[in-house]
RNA sequence: GCACCCGUAGCUCAGUUGGAUAGAGUACCAGAUUCCGAAUCUGGGGGUCACAGGUUCAAAUCCUGUCGGGUGCGCCA
């Protein structure tokens, strides 16, 4: 099905196309000036100039010729040439019929599916996540969530940060900590027992620990430097550790990512890819892509104009635009995250074959993903066009710097979804439930609530921006909240059931009053709204979509009777049919947003 | 120093190809419930869109510069 705009749109289109001027002048979106219009098109202005004609005198043209499509009630011309357009009840109501009957509730489709991967997660073994990962863990879900909607063929991939010195910072913590394990015995081929040695807990204990002692103590950061190459050389303890530690990690990071209903399709990590490495840096070597320098293998992508070297005004010499070369492989022989982000893309594209990969990462990683991309699009594994990286802003507290817990330290992501747990039980306790919800029910109210308040306050915010942490407003029920958009779906829902139970069946929808005109136009603006949120990777359009409807419907519903005494049946069967249209798509916008209502709350 | 992100109401934030009177939420003020869930709705005040130039019929939006904040900048990931 096609939203009122883009119908409207093509009548304008070729309206402007019968007088010689390009088709793109017919673009049509919903009115700024709700009281004049429904719709409006600006293209005269811009026309009118290109060719040379007075804009009101080519609107007064164009007015007559859209005027006579069947579902335009009134075209005005306005201001200095703006089509002002007025649609018929008939055909809002035709339109939210259709919307209801639509698979994705008027949202459209995209015109030329795409296989992508969703590379996003990104948590570390053993690093219990924090405040930092709940956004990439988030916004990438839903991007999963939105492409999929709209018809993309997504595989979601965690990418497990498992390969680096924190395993070896691991690997020696552990070994100080139990010596006698059979991991640390160096002609030991296994097999290896199968219960792993240490619980997240000795994890969560053991990495803080061994990170920050190997900051001030060389020969301690030596030894995780020399344990990580021989794991990556293959040692098979090691190996068999580094499994147990991937084992004990996901089992608790499924936890954390459940609660916020994030999940993946593929559970893979940097470590994967180690078997592809060695022959992707021979080709890389043989092919000429990569040269010796200062004792590491890199590969120069460094564009015209950058790393130009100048004098700066102290007389030393600077590089202007500096590019710093993709490290492939060190100096020490080892390989770091260029490495294996490359050896990933080339996996990715023999095993899944993907027309396109999206990072969900941290803003302040722009920098590494640039260079892969190049590298990747240079060693002619994938062009960069086909290489996103949606970066994302930090999480601040109300200071306006990243946020800390009261002992300035991080957050856990874990303690965050406890603490919003907490606060949204709070919530509903102040609230009130009806009695006969019971403390099963009540519980599971309060997760979903908590979700709902964590998921819409991270996604309502432009990716790319900070933003500020502030859970008491996030876990209100009141203004521009996820708890205030379940309250809206659960509305409904309680309508729907007592119109249920009084017999009350849907009938022909009716289109009449303002509110019902305001939010059968609010319905339409989904296609529109997904197809933005999947054309930037930008979820908030979603989000603005899904709080405006939910306004439209508080505001429709309190300004329209529905099952009181006195409605007319029709208009009864008619707004019942009405509600039913708006659940429809609330329900498909807040899926997309990850975010699930409750039948009561 | 160089590069990227950002600067919009007291506060938190929207604002698709440049369009009419720059919008939400919150806070504040005033109303609405004998009736469907008031966790709601209606109305009001509140703005030099950081600043200065430029492009044009039209700029929060595009260009240049300045100021202010954040982030990154060869072998940690």
């Amino acid at each position: 099905m096609t939203d009122l705009a883009t119908q409207l749109a093509g009548a304008c289109s070729a309206a402007f196309e019968s007088e010689g001027l390009e088709a793109r002048w017919g673009a049509v979106k919903q009115s700024d000036r709700p009281e004049l219009a429904d719709f409006q098109c600006n293209g005269c202005m811009g026309a009118a100039k290109q060719a040379g004609m007075n804009p009101r005198e080519l609107a007064a043209k164009i007015a007559p010729k859209i005027g006579e499509h069947p579902s335009i009630e009134r075209v005005d011309v306005a201001g200095p040439g703006f089509l002002n357009i007025v649609v018929s009840n008939s055909a809002l109501a035709e339109q939210a019929t259709l919307i209801g009957a639509d698979d994705r509730a008027g949202g459209g489709a995209v015109d030329a599916p795409e296989k992508v991967v969703v590379d996003f997660g990104g948590p570390n073994v053993a690093k219990p996540m924090h405040v930092g990962h709940l956004r990439s863990a988030v916004i990438g879900d839903t991007l999963v969530r939105l492409l999929r909607f709209l018809g993309d063929d997504v595989t979601g991939d965690v990418h497990l940060g498992d390969w680096g010195l924190q395993m070896g910072l691991l690997i020696v913590a552990v070994k100080d900590d139990q010596p006698d394990l059979p991991y640390f015995d160096a002609g030991n081929q296994g097999p290896f027992p199968a219960e792993p040695p240490v619980t997240m807990v000795d994890l969560s204990r053991l990495y803080p620990m061994a990170s920050a002692r190997s900051k001030d103590d060389e020969a301690y950061a030596k030894r995780a430097q020399d344990a990580v190459a021989e794991m990556q050389a293959g040692r098979p303890g090691y190996r068999a550790l580094l499994q147990h530690f991937i084992d004990v990690s996901v089992a608790a990071l499924k936890v954390d990512y459940g609660f916020l209903d994030v999940s993946f399709d593929l559970w893979k990590g940097e470590s994967d890819v180690d078997p592809l490495i060695a022959p992707m840096i021979e080709e890389l070597k043989s092919k000429g892509f990569a040269h010796e320098d200062d004792g590491a293998w890199i590969i120069d992508i460094a564009r015209e104009g950058e790393n130009v070297e100048t004098v700066g005004k102290d007389g030393q010499p600077r590089l202007k635009n500096p590019m710093p070369p993709f490290m492939l492989v060190n100096s020490r022989g080892a390989t770091g995250y260029h490495a294996t982000d490359l050896a990933t893309i080339k996996d990715r594209i023999e095993t899944i074959g993907p027309d396109r990969m999206l990072y969900v990462v941290d803003q302040r990683q722009a920098l590494h993903f640039e260079q892969v991309y190049r590298a990747a699009d240079k060693v002619g594994y994938l062009s960069m066009d086909r290489l996103e990286h949606l970066g994302f802003g930090t999480v601040n507290g109300k200071d306006g710097k990243p946020f800390k817990t009261r002992e300035g330290g991080t957050l856990r992501l874990a303690d965050l979804n406890q603490m919003a747990l907490d606060e949204a039980t709070l919530r509903i306790g102040e609230a009130g439930l009806s009695g006969d919800i019971g403390e099963d029910e009540k519980g599971e109210i309060g997760k979903l609530v908590a979700r709902a308040a964590l998921r819409f306050a991270d996604l309502q915010n432009q990716r790319t921006t900070n933003y500020v942490f502030d859970l008491e407003r996030f876990t209100s029920f009141e203004g521009k909240t996820g708890p205030y958009l379940l309250y809206a779906a659960v509305r409904i829902k309680a309508l729907l059931r007592r119109a249920a139970d009084e017999g009350v069946v849907r009938g022909e929808i009716k289109v009449e009053a303002a509110e019902e005109r305001k939010l059968v136009l609010a319905l339409d603006g989904f296609a529109l709204a997904l197809h933005l949120a999947r054309e930037k990777r930008m979820p908030h359009f979603v989000c603005e979509h899904v709080y405006g409807l939910s306004q439209a419907f508080s505001a429709f519903y309190s300004a329209c009777p529905i099952l009181k005494d006195g409605v007319e049946a029709e208009t009864k069967a008619s707004r019942i049919a009405l509600c039913k249209v708006v659940l429809h798509q609330l329900e498909a916008g807040l899926g997309i947003l990850g975010i699930t209502a409750p039948e009561r709350m």
